[in-house]
DNA sequence: TTAGTCAATAAGTCTGACATAAATATGTGC
DNA sequence: GCACATATTTATGTCAGACTTATTGACTAA
């Protein structure tokens, strides 16, 4: 049995309709200043009607994706104003220099922010954020023969790590590297690889930042993530 | 004639919708957890189709603040899940605490982001890059005498500096920090503050990147920033 | 030229119907 | 009386077709 099971919502045409959608604006085969087929073209390709195409585009429209205007069309934008934030553009992008340009991105945020987020924990946090830290961090020891319960462990350190922050931009982030990492190593086919020593790495961040050693948290949680840096690159270049 | 004039798009009801509907929740008059009225007697409450409805309550899931499912209705989500990153968001928000920490929260980013975005130029910075950082310095010492052109030449060059970094996930920041700032300004009903020493110390930011010396342009954009921190803390106490 | 008018087009809105998923109630056999 | 299967209810999801409105580009008159 997993220890994560997803909700497993039923299918609806319009997300269908809009991944695709999306996917075909991300992936460059409809250019920025191109307008997309009107509406009612778009039903006769998707084969759908017309609320569920709108819908569609709403949605693209939110993400930044596409701006929606009267007699002009619905016209696809610049990627400086795709909502890079959101995960679905991230799974949406076929592998290629624009997704590993973002995945960089991402991973050079990350290592600006988590160190950060692990000096912030141990001048802010309280017992009780100590110890959801303590939790994961025994979830971690405790799971490690369940790969997913192990991965999903360690996910629940970092985030309460950048809970106990108190920065509400951090957790964003880590929504949007979480869904990176699973995309990665879907698209690779294999299992995150799990270094030997990664629990008392992990073990050295909580117990700085217990100790309010800020800056022993900050080294501790860079060092950590040195560590998953080459790994996730290791796993692009597959 | 001012400088900025925006493109003024109509208005569409689905936007208006969205907005109230959004403000509502954002600002806790809807519990996460809770579910919104149904469709049909929303289109009662606002006086619209179930069409406009439909695409608001699309509208308000992309940003992850509700979720629908059938026979339950449209259930507000927690804030953890919402696209904090969508400046929408916040300028829906209601002066508040929870405003408060997010702008807080924002501000932390930035002094982590920019600094390492200006490193980032300095090493990687090509003339091109270069170029357009100083025409938007220059466009500063230009335009001392419009409020608006020069706070616009201000964004330009921060923008300049974190294009030049190299990576996407920066300048989604700038975005939001853009429209929080000018959010800000707009709530406090005053000009920004200008300090009459900024053109020299964003010179010193441009000088330390096109040296190519990362510790410093690291360092000039940090004072820069302290400066503008304070000011806009200095706004919201107002 | 310049300014005003008009037709064409695509998004925006409205209406009403039916399909489908899921919680609740109802019934049936043991 | 209890467990399991079935029906009902209620909300979202989808469909269809009509009408409205904004915007452009072409046409026309001063």
């Amino acid at each position: 049995m997993t220890a994560t099971i997803t909700p497993l919502r039923r299918p609806r045409m319009h997300d269908e309709v809009s991944r695709r959608l999306g996917a075909m604006i991300v992936n460059g085969e409809v250019v920025p200043g191109e307008t997309l087929p009107n509406e009612i073209a778009l039903c006769d390709l998707f084969g759908v009607s017309r609320s569920v195409i709108r819908e569609c585009l709403r949605v693209l429209a939110t993400k930044g994706l596409v701006v929606a205007r009267a007699r002009i069309g619905t016209v696809v934008q610049t990627p400086d104003r795709w909502q890079m934030m959101d995960g679905d553009i991230l799974s949406w992008m076929e592998t290629g220099p624009a997704l590993e340009q973002l995945l960089t991105s991402l991973i050079e945020t990350r290592l600006l922010i988590e160190p950060e987020a692990a000096a912030m924990a141990a001048r802010r946090a309280r017992a009780a954020d100590l110890l959801v830290i303590e939790t994961a961090l025994d979830d971690m020891a405790a799971t490690e023969a369940d790969r997913d319960a192990h991965l999903e462990a360690d996910f629940a350190f970092h985030a309460a790590i950048i809970a106990a922050s108190g920065n509400v931009i951090f957790g964003q982030f880590l929504g949007v590297i979480r869904k990176a990492l699973i995309e990665s190593f879907k698209r690779s086919s294999r299992n995150p690889t799990q270094r030997r020593d990664a629990l008392p790495r992990h073990a050295a961040v909580f117990d700085a930042i217990r100790a309010k050693d800020e800056a022993g948290a900050h080294a501790a949680m860079a060092e950590l993530l040195g560590e998953a840096k080459s790994i996730l690159f290791a796993e692009m270049d597959t």
